[in-house]
DNA sequence: CGATTTCTTGACTATTTGGTCAAAGCAGAG
DNA sequence: CTCTGCTTTGACCAAATAGTCAAGAAATCG
């Protein structure tokens, strides 16, 4: 130990602010950066995936140094965790707020209007989940496995509640999620094909709402029962 | 010119076997490697996309030398899109095959079992499509905007058609073809989801014809006329 | 203000990666 | 067998990339 080594310490565990469930809460400057950092890695990782993503693609779409950068997030990875982590509550949020009290097509209608919303406005998120999982989800594995696959075996359950009361069309509730996470998903996700096939009218005013209409007409009225 | 530089030459154009539209015919060893090599990359760039997959990766899984591999395809970006190449007519074939004659609802539940089918088959290719449309479609967007538009476009006419003979419930043909799309990817590349939610049962001998039954219940039902 | 801590960065390192090359090994036509 | 062209690879290189470090700049607090 020399004299300079102590010179400069107050920071009592670890280098970087706060890292990875530091104690300390973080400085004004830290929480816009860590923000900035954020937005900008989303950004690429959502593009690139995890391991087609660099630190320097990051930094510089946060207008940072790449020093910088990793002095808030030591390690590439815990980028992309901390990414991966705050989407993922938005992520969960549509399907949990399916009421089993309220009326089924309303309610599913309502969240399917939701998951699509969600893909319009945040497409870089749904897009980085797709990589995440395109990968084998070796980050959000554990999560699949335990709170997603909770959320989903209770809400089939309430799906499954509403067909044996005949309010739904006799149909697999696992299944009927699946295809609604992928049809919404596949907007965010496929944008690029969606836009090649249709051309310049995806950028019409409305487009939204019809694709909207389009899909709340296949998926629904498969579902509703028929009389 | 020295005398080493005329010993050894009559391959008169490029230093690779026919380099991408070469002309004499590939020897029985380039055959086969070509395809080992292929078979290799699809599985490589289909978890990690282009930019995350190395050449090294693929080498390895081609049990074949680096510098070998790259005596067949000269650079990384030359067997992405051999790779790419090599499975998009498998990807149209089955929308080609809507037969405008055929009866409405037979037709999309063969389209829907054969897409299917194909996840359940070839996954690999189906998450290489999905990496490269995530990444923005740089290798095949003129592909899209063209041929696949076209086609699109063709068969939406079909749909159209039969949607005005009153043979299946009006229906935005595009979304529809769009809907088919998104759900039967979604059993390839979320496999990882799929599986983390539904657990061994995905393992189950008579998954894929329960997964068929279901999402063709769903979908079917919906463009289905009502009586 | 002064002192202390936080923030920022230029310069640097070790490793990975795409790609080259010369030379050695091999297959097949004659 | 022989000879030619095809195939294979160890060794190598330059660029890219993740991550480090020490020192300077800017906040922050008393």
């Amino acid at each position: 130990m020399d004299a300079k080594a102590g010179a400069r310490r107050k920071n009592e565990a670890g280098d970087t602010p706060n890292p990875e469930g530091g104690e300390r809460q973080p400085t004004r400057i830290q929480a816009i950066n860590r923000e900035i950092i954020l937005d900008a890695a989303l950004e690429v990782f959502a593009v690139h995936g995890f391991r087609g993503s660099t630190v320097d693609q990051i930094a510089a779409r946060a207008d940072m140094s790449k020093p910088n950068l990793l002095y808030y997030y030591r390690r590439k990875q815990d980028i992309y965790r901390a990414v991966l982590e705050a989407t993922l509550g938005d992520w969960l949020a549509p399907l949990a707020a399916i009421d089993p009290a309220g009326d089924p097509i309303e309610e599913l209608r309502r969240y399917i209007s939701l998951k699509l919303a969600m893909s319009a406005e945040k497409p870089a998120a749904s897009r980085l989940f797709a990589n995440e999982i395109l990968a084998g989800a070796p980050v959000i594995g554990d999560f699949l496995e335990t709170r997603l696959r909770a959320l989903v075996q209770e809400k089939a359950g309430v799906i499954r509640r509403w067909v044996g009361e005949g309010r739904l069309a006799p149909v697999d509730p696992v299944h009927l999620i699946f295809t609604i996470w992928a049809v919404t998903q596949h907007y965010a996700d496929f944008d690029v094909q969606v836009k090649a096939v249709l051309g310049s009218q995806v950028d019409a005013a409305g487009f939204r709402e019809q694709t909207a209409q389009a899909v709340l007409s296949i998926v629904l009225n498969g579902i509703r029962p028929r009389r």
